[in-house]
Parts: structure tokens; C-alpha cells; sequence
DNA sequence: TACCGCGAAGCT
DNA sequence: GCTTCGCGGTAC
């Protein structure tokens, strides 16, 4: 994607041109490469280059390229990695042996670490920062069992691929499948429709079809999604679809040894199929042929640590450095995706107009004018014809009722001048736990008896935002012979994964839905303005995420299935579920990121720090034209911010300039940390 | 002449 | 980050 692709050990910031000289005779004691270069495992973006030490005769054959060493690094004992062996050196002091050879396996591929170079590059970070994330910790006994049982290597078996159905509803899905299984690597951003009833492939079958005709060519899978729960359930269904196939699952919250144990079935190709949230988009499949990522637009993708990458970012890069395919899937499509395809660099395979009618069920966003037409009841959160929803829909199975927020009332305002109520102790929210509680603070928890508003004295309290649990409540008295399901990520109840077809109201907030077997008959979806008409980029993509991902586990209209969208929406988010356009929807967002010069239509980052780190780094960052810095303004009590942009052609100079800035900051040893994050979560 | 403390330099 | 180097200081 425009990005270059460059040598794992030549780094983006120095451009050096250093005489090399030979290491024979004594000094190479025998050995044809003596010169190990070794990426250190260090963070200093001014040391963010290979330094070369010699192999000794002993060390000679296991000290290849992806090994694990042990150097003595600026006097301390340290690991790093043998990135390639090498008769010559730029360096012109004696070089350091090796201390030792911490493995003979070749943990960081020379795919891989191509892979952390340019994730590093793109993200304006260090090699190392990136390779921590892709390489787990050794787990020595681990190691030792997983090798014993190399024998049972899968490579070059190849599984029949018995062509499915679950790509014929998409167009141009069955040609996607079919060229995966001639061994090519088409790249498509897919608009997933929801399935319910026997028969009807779902999501899972599509994924599973896809990574089926990869093994055919004799390619190995990547799949990624948001979470843990997810993994499983993928897992489980390529593991059933993919018979005498080992699927592995790679997630961090495995522990060290269950997931170093898959690695290494990877590395050693004894499995070749993996599953698993961020960090396994690194996973390293041999002769990978298909990257999956599954809704891509949940920030969960986001790596929290340092560079931040974003997993469809990643797998992106990936694909273009391993010639893979890739595949985008969603309920929605993000924007970033929908950039993909408006390059032309990824395919749309949507389903036609006809096939979304049949698949999805008849929704509603009814506007004000409606409202107005029932009286007082329109004011009210949930208006009758939501009710009159929820009640025929009970006739015939479950209803979903999705609430932004958990909770009671977990904000709460003075009666009279609606002033947000605070803790008296710290000034954070004060919320009600449930019906006849105390207010407490949501950031201390300390309870406020005796609360009375400080700008007017009144000492009652009005709700100004309600919660899943208090929804659940209402629901409960107005349907008093239906049980009353709750889900969210609570302490007090927690999520629930699935229900049966029977009448009963599920109250869940976003990401927390339990599947219905068969289908919810109907969902109405609350409170639609509190995500999306936020004051945030990423909100109406956000909002209409999260609206798709609960009226996709309800039925077909076919079958009577009804979503109302409640709460005053965003209209544009609003009108794309009611029409279920996602690819619409990301276009038109897409067209207006390009006018206003946001990303993903122009390249962005932040920079935050104190006021003198953030001066520094700008001081330092050179500024070539296209590129522009705004602020730096205050972001916190003692933060500031600055962004820095460019249009996408310069992206790769910009995050280059970034690095740089912050390489001749940590070499000139400048007090305080800065922090860049290209493509900043919030803007 | 030996040794400490401190700041700067550089890390193969 | 970390160690080490080299300087000027003081004590013996």
C-alpha cells in the first residue's frame, strides 16, 4: 500500500554510507559468515538498527537468521535476534562474540520481521517495540515438547477442496473462493449478510469456505478478530469445517505457555491454520495464503502499546510484502476498509440489493413527524410503536433491546436546573445503582446521602441517561409473564453468550448481545444519539457498527423480523441501517474524510507530552511541504497535544520525519517522554 | 598518586 | 536505558 518495502536491516532513519570491511583470518576463526546482526531488544528509537558481533566456531551452526541470542550490549547482558549472517561489517572495532545462543530455533522469520520493519516504519516506531509484539516470550519446556513432535509436519499435504454455497449470495464471492484455490491472492472487502434458519450459510461458513480453498492451494490462514470470545467461536467453526485440520488459537490471555506452544506448532508447520485476536496477525504461518479480518472496525484492533499498529493495518501491509490475500469482513465496512476499495487495491463483494431484502429484517428509525402523531407518549424513551413491537414480536421468539449504557441511572442531574450532579468529594458523576440506592460517585464510589444541587439547592435529582438495567426493569413490569435477560460486562451479571428461541426480552449493551438460536423476532435499538452524535470522527461509523452487529442476530423480514432504531440518530448512520448499506455508507463518509483532510483520506498522528517534549520534537521534525502541524494545545492538566498531517502520498516521508524527530530527541537525551500515534484512535 | 563524584558520550 | 569514560576535585 504505497509503503516501501525495505531490508529489515536498513532502518528508515540513517541513511548511512560507512565503509564495510571483510572479518576473516583470525578474527573470523573459521567461520564463512562470522558477522551476526543482531537486533537488540532495547527501546531507544536513536538505537533502532541492526549491531553486528561475531560467531564463534561453537556457535557457528545454530546462530541463524530468526534465532534468539544473548548479547552484551552497552555493558548488560541482553536478548536480541540474529536478523542475517554476513562476511563484512560497518563497524570498525572489534566486534563483541556473541554471548550465546539462546535457541537454535528460528523464531523471528525472515517474513516476520520484513513484516515488524515496515509495521514499525509505518507507525513511526522501533523494530524491537514492533517485534515484542510479534514474537512471544520463549517458554523453554514448551519449546522442547512442541519440537519432539515435528515429525507430524502437515506441509505439503494438501485438503481436497470441496466446493460450498456460502460465497453464492455475494457477488463475485464464488470467483474470490475460486482464485484462492488456484493458489492466487485476491483481496476483498466483504459486506457480511446475517443468516438465520436451517440451511442458510453464515458468516462463519464463508470464512471457513475461504480457508479451505487456501489450504487447497497448500497455503496456510490467518484469521483475526476483535476478541477472545470471537476467537473461540471461529475457531470452533473452522475446526468442525476443516476436518483432520489442526486450527490453532493465538491469544495473549492463553498464559505464556499455551501460546508460545501454538507459535511454535506454526513455526515448525505442524498447524497452518491460526485464529486469534491482534497479536495474531504476526503469527507466523508458513507460506501464508490468506489474511482474514473479521469487523475490523472495533478498536479492540487497536494495539494499546507502543506503536500502536491497528491489525487490519498490519495484515494490509502483509498481504502486499507476502503476496497473501486478504479478506475484510464485517457486518459493516469501515471507512478505512472502504479506502481499499476505493483505491482499487481490495474488491467489494456485497450481496445484491435483492439478497440484503431477503437476509435482513424490515427496520425503522421513525422520525420526529411520527412521533409527533402519538402524543405525549413520544417523548417518552420508548415510544408505543416500539412497544407495539416488542409485544407481537414476543408472539413468536425473543426480542433484543440494545442500551448504549449498563448501569441504572448511571448519570444523574439536579431536578430543577439540570446541572449534571457531582460527588462532592471529587467532582466525578454521580450515578443510582438501582431503585431506591443512594447516589455514588462512578469515579470514587463514595455515596451522597444528603445531595443538593449547588447552583440551585434543589435536592432532587433527575435521570439524564438510563441505564440497561433500569431499561430491564420497565420492560419487566410491562411485560410481566416474559423473562427479562441482562447482559453487559458487569460485576453484577456479566455477559451472556446465547439464548434459546424462546419469548423473553434480552437487554444487552453494545458487544454484549447474546446470540438467539434461530434469531431475535425483533430488537429495538435505544438511545441512538448517545453514540452517534458525539463530537467524534469515528462516531457515526461507531454507531452504525454497532446498530448492524444487533439487527444481524435478528430474523429476515421474510419471517417477521423487526428492528426500530430509537432515540434521535445521526440521520446518515440512521439511514444507512434502515437500508443496511454499509458500503454506501463508508463511500459517503470516505468522500467527506477526503474534503475535510482526515484520515484515512490524509495521514495523521499525534504527538503528546509535556509542553517542552512535544516543542522539542517539533523543534526536531523536519516539515517537507504537504506536511502540517496543528497546535500544540493543551490535551491535559499537564499534556499537551500537537497533530501532525499529511496527504497519503507523503505518508511514509511523514511518519519517517516523525521517527527521525524522535531518534535526535533520545540521542540529545531530552527530558520527558513524547508519545506518537500515527492514526490516533480519537480525533 | 589514588580515588571519588558527576556529567557526557556512546553502545557492535 | 544503561555503563563507562574522563574530567576536576580532594585526601593522603
Amino acid at each position: 500500500m504505497g509503503a516501501e518495502v525495505r531490508p529489515v536491516h536498513q532502518p528508515a532513519l540513517l541513511e548511512q554510507t560507512v565503509a564495510v570491511r571483510t572479518v576473516s583470518g583470525a578474527e573470523a576463526a573459521g567461520v564463512e559468515l562470522p558477522v551476526a546482526r543482531v537486533a537488540v531488544d532495547m527501546s531507544l528509537p536513536h538505537l533502532d538498527r541492526p549491531f553486528d558481533y561475531r560467531v564463534t566456531p561453537e556457535q557457528d551452526a545454530a546462530a541463524q537468521p530468526g534465532t534468539r541470542v544473548s548479547v552484551r550490549f552497552a555493558g548488560k547482558d541482553r536478548t536480541g535476534y540474529v536478523l542475517e549472517r554476513a562476511a563484512t561489517t560497518d563497524h570498525h572495532g572489534t566486534l563483541m562474540p556473541l554471548r550465546r545462543v539462546v535457541s537454535a530455533l528460528p523464531v523471528l522469520t525472515p517474513e516476520i520481521a520484513a513484516l515488524c520493519r515496515a509495521v514499525a516504519d509505518r507507525y513511526a516506531g522501533s523494530l524491537m517495540d514492533v517485534v515484542r509484539l510479534a514474537v512471544p516470550p520463549r517458554h523453554a519446556t514448551t519449546e522442547k515438547a512442541v519440537l519432539e513432535g515435528t515429525a507430524a509436519d502437515r506441509t505439503g499435504t494438501t485438503a481436497a477442496h470441496l466446493p460450498g454455497t456460502a460465497w453464492d449470495h455475494y457477488v463475485g464471492g464464488a470467483a474470490y473462493v475460486r482464485r484462492l484455490a488456484a493458489g492466487e491472492s485476491p483481496r476483498a472487502v466483504w459486506s457480511a449478510l446475517p443468516a438465520h434458519g436451517p440451511g442458510v450459510p453464515d458468516r462463519l461458513a464463508s470464512i471457513a469456505e475461504a480457508a479451505a480453498a487456501t489450504l487447497a492451494s497448500g497455503r496456510g490462514v490467518v484469521v483475526v478478530v476483535p476478541s477472545a470470545h470471537e476467537a473461540e467461536v471461529v475457531e470452533a467453526a473452522l475446526t468442525a469445517a476443516l476436518p483432520g485440520e489442526p486450527v490453532v488459537s493465538l491469544q495473549a490471555d492463553h498464559g505464556p505457555s499455551r501460546r508460545y506452544r501454538a507459535f511454535v506448532r506454526l513455526l515448525t508447520g505442524q498447524a497452518r491454520v491460526v485464529v486469534g485476536t491482534r497479536a495474531a496477525a504476526f503469527a507466523p504461518v508458513r507460506r501464508v495464503g490468506l489474511l482474514v479480518c473479521w469487523d475490523d472496525g472495533d478498536d479492540l484492533l487497536a494495539e494499546p502499546r507502543a506503536p500502536y499498529p491497528h491489525a487490519r493495518e498490519v495484515l494490509t501491509l502483509r498481504a502486499a510484502q507476502e503476496g497473501a490475500a486478504l479478506l475484510l469482513g464485517g457486518w459493516t465496512r469501515s471507512v478505512e476498509a472502504g479506502l481499499l476499495v476505493a483505491t482499487g487495491w481490495a474488491a467489494s463483494v456485497t450481496a445484491s440489493r435483492a439478497t440484503v431484502r431477503e437476509r435482513t429484517p424490515r427496520i425503522e428509525a421513525p422520525g420526529e413527524i411520527d412521533l409527533a402523531r402519538e402524543g405525549p407518549a413520544a417523548a417518552a424513551r420508548i415510544p408505543r410503536p416500539a412497544w407495539e413491537l416488542v409485544r407481537k414480536a414476543l408472539e413468536k421468539g425473543p426480542v433484543l433491546v440494545q442500551v448504549p449504557r449498563s448501569g441504572y441511572l448511571p448519570v444523574v442531574a439536579c431536578q430543577g436546573c439540570r446541572e449534571p450532579a457531582r460527588c462532592r468529594e471529587c467532582h466525578g458523576p454521580l450515578q443510582l445503582g438501582g431503585r431506591t440506592s443512594v447516589p455514588s460517585c462512578r469515579w470514587c464510589g463514595r455515596p451522597d446521602r444528603t445531595w443538593a444541587c449547588p447552583t440551585c439547592g434543589s435536592s432532587a435529582m433527575r435521570a439524564s441517561r438510563v441505564g440497561s438495567a433500569r431499561t430491564a426493569e420497565e420492560l419487566g413490569r410491562a411485560f410481566p409473564k416474559v423473562p427479562v435477560v441482562l447482559s453487559g460486562a458487569r460485576a453484577d451479571h456479566g455477559v451472556v453468550r446465547e439464548v434459546d428461541e424462546k419469548a423473553r426480552v434480552v437487554v444487552a449493551t453494545p458487544g454484549a448481545e447474546p446470540v438467539a438460536r434461530g434469531g431475535y423476532q425483533g430488537a429495538l435499538l435505544l438511545d441512538a444519539a448517545a453514540v452517534s452524535g458525539r463530537q467524534d470522527l469515528a462516531a457515526p461509523s461507531e454507531a452504525l457498527r454497532r446498530w448492524l452487529a444487533a439487527a444481524a442476530l435478528v430474523r429476515p423480514a421474510s419471517e417477521g423480523g423487526r428492528v426500530m432504531l430509537l432515540g434521535d440518530p445521526a440521520p446518515i448512520p440512521g439511514q444507512a441501517l434502515v437500508r443496511w448499506d454499509p458500503a454506501g455508507f463508508a463511500e459517503r463518509e470516505l468522500a467527506e474524510r477526503h474534503e475535510l483532510h482526515l484520515p484515512p483520506a490524509s495521514r495523521m498522528a499525534s504527538v503528546r507530552g509535556s509542553a517542552r517534549a512535544v516543542a522539542g520534537l517539533l523543534r526536531h521534525l523536519e516539515r517537507p511541504d504537504g506536511v502540517e502541524v496543528l497546535g500544540p494545545v493543551p490535551f491535559s492538566e499537564e499534556e499537551v497535544q500537537a497533530l501532525v498531517r499529511s496527504d497519503l502520498g507523503q505518508g511514509s516521508r511523514l511518519t519517517r520525519a516523525l521517527a527521525q524527530a524522535a531518534a535526535v530527541r533520545s540521542a540529545h537525551k531530552e527530558p520527558d517522554s513524547v508519545r506518537i500515534q500515527v492514526d490516533p484512535t480519537e480525533l
